[in-house]
DNA sequence: CTGGATCCACAATGATACTG
DNA sequence: CAGTATCATTGTGGATCCAG
């Protein structure tokens, strides 16, 4: 293995710094189940801005982890779906998400205490 | 499944807010493997800073996700160490770096393919 | 050695308005 | 519907100096 990221310098940072956005990770986490429009995408991923959704697609589509579709519907229809390398990755991305819906009675805990103890 | 990271307001939310972050996921990796001194933990990761690898010690300790041992030599020794909880969750991170590191190739040749038709 | 405190520059984000 | 453009604001990180 010649790429470490623990070499600031390695290539493979700028991906780490792509995976590890939370955004990225609702995206792909989204796109997984299904292929999704634009604003069908911004209302299931609450809290996202359209301007920051429509960044965060960007940057996906360009790592070759998300596909755009156009369809010369009247309005226009784009359709967001994940590709095969996007589908390598998504198991990871999922188990991040459900080891934080799984844990966070344990993180919460860990917090007060800390929080009471300071 | 009452928790929802979809949802803002969730505190899942939270959580992934801080899985989902650069520093912290190369700090467990670092420390998956063994316990580790501040310096040396600074020195290890490239890049970071003394300010912000402080600021990541202390979020994932007040997460509950990483111990913080004071040993009164001098001058005073502090040892960082991934707790079970965070044990539980470095697999995870680990598959994340480990992605990065074996797909790296595939993802700088879509960028260029992206770069090209733009 | 292990940080805390400060200052500062730049990037990221929200809000808003507008286009095809 | 699917974005882009602009601005105002915040946050975040880097650099530096200092202290227990």
């Amino acid at each position: 293995m010649e790429y470490d990221v623990y070499i600031q310098t390695c290539p493979t940072r700028l991906v780490l710094d792509r995976l590890a956005d939370k955004w990225a990770v609702l995206v792909l986490g989204k796109l997984d189940e299904q292929p999704v429009r634009f604003n069908q995408l911004k209302r299931e991923i609450d809290g996202i801005s359209q301007k920051v959704l429509s960044q965060t697609l960007k940057k996906l589509e360009r790592d070759g982890l998300v596909s755009r579709s156009v369809f010369a519907t009247v309005p226009v229809t784009v359709e967001y779906a994940i590709t095969p390398l996007g589908r390598t990755l998504t198991s990871t991305v999922a188990a991040l998400t459900r080891w934080a819906e799984e844990n966070i009675e344990a993180v919460l805990q860990a917090q007060q205490k800390y929080d009471r103890s300071a």
